[in-house]
DNA sequence: CAGAATCCCTTTAGATACTG
DNA sequence: CAGTATCTAAAGGGATTCTG
């Protein structure tokens, strides 16, 4: 087996970017973070993010499902149903997802906190 | 004091949209983790992260140190030298950053292995 | 060294309408 | 319900030039 790329120096192979190769998009942690507790369907997706548009949750759970993040299931009903869900694979950035969550948190606090001083 | 946007239900003040509000941008995650370890000059960020042309590196700095995340320090000298640095709120954001450097050296090995198998 | 300014082409993403 | 297709305004961002 070859031993290469193993120091990364940020010239090439910079860890941070290569995270951003995967769920970068102003759309993308958010579906994962939505996913992460369960399982979503499109619309229900929508009405979480609804400065998201259609067309934007469209494309960007496109591209998740092209880098093997989630997956989806059609089940052949009329109306039609999909359920879109976290692979294996998405499931590994749960710890990335929930580090942004917990900072969010903390943010949104904070606002809130210079907000009322504000006022 | 008010209690407030208590509830998090995603349709306002969604944690990750929040985080997203100050780290999205292809470059500013990859700054702050560069600015993590030690100060940086201009000329240093930009060498350590060829693909982010000097127009764009001057843009997030600006952008960032508009949010409060990094500071400059700019030395009266010829030829002129500026660091930058994070600020005590920028910090903060270290475990965001230190989770998606960590899932992306695991990416970054597993797309090692999947090209030597390849090769 | 550390940028700012300008030009200009490319990409993005909203609005709207349509489909199985 | 769960999307796709098309059009278009706006934003993004590279290349180049200029400055203290």
């Amino acid at each position: 087996m070859g031993i290469k790329r193993h120091i990364y120096n940020c010239q090439a192979g910079c860890p941070v970017e290569s995270t951003l190769q995967i769920i970068s998009g102003k759309w993308k942690s958010v579906i994962i973070y939505h996913l992460l507790e369960s399982t979503q369907r499109f619309n229900g997706l929508q009405k979480q993010m609804p400065d998201c548009s259609r067309r934007m949750l469209s494309l960007q759970l496109h591209e998740l499902q092209a880098d093997g993040v989630i997956q989806k299931k059609v089940y052949p009903e009329v109306p039609p149903k999909t359920e879109y869900s976290l692979t294996s694979f998405g499931e590994t950035l749960k710890p990335v997802i929930l580090a942004m969550a917990s900072w969010g948190d903390m943010y949104n606090h904070r606002q809130e906190y210079v907000d009322d001083n504000v006022k």
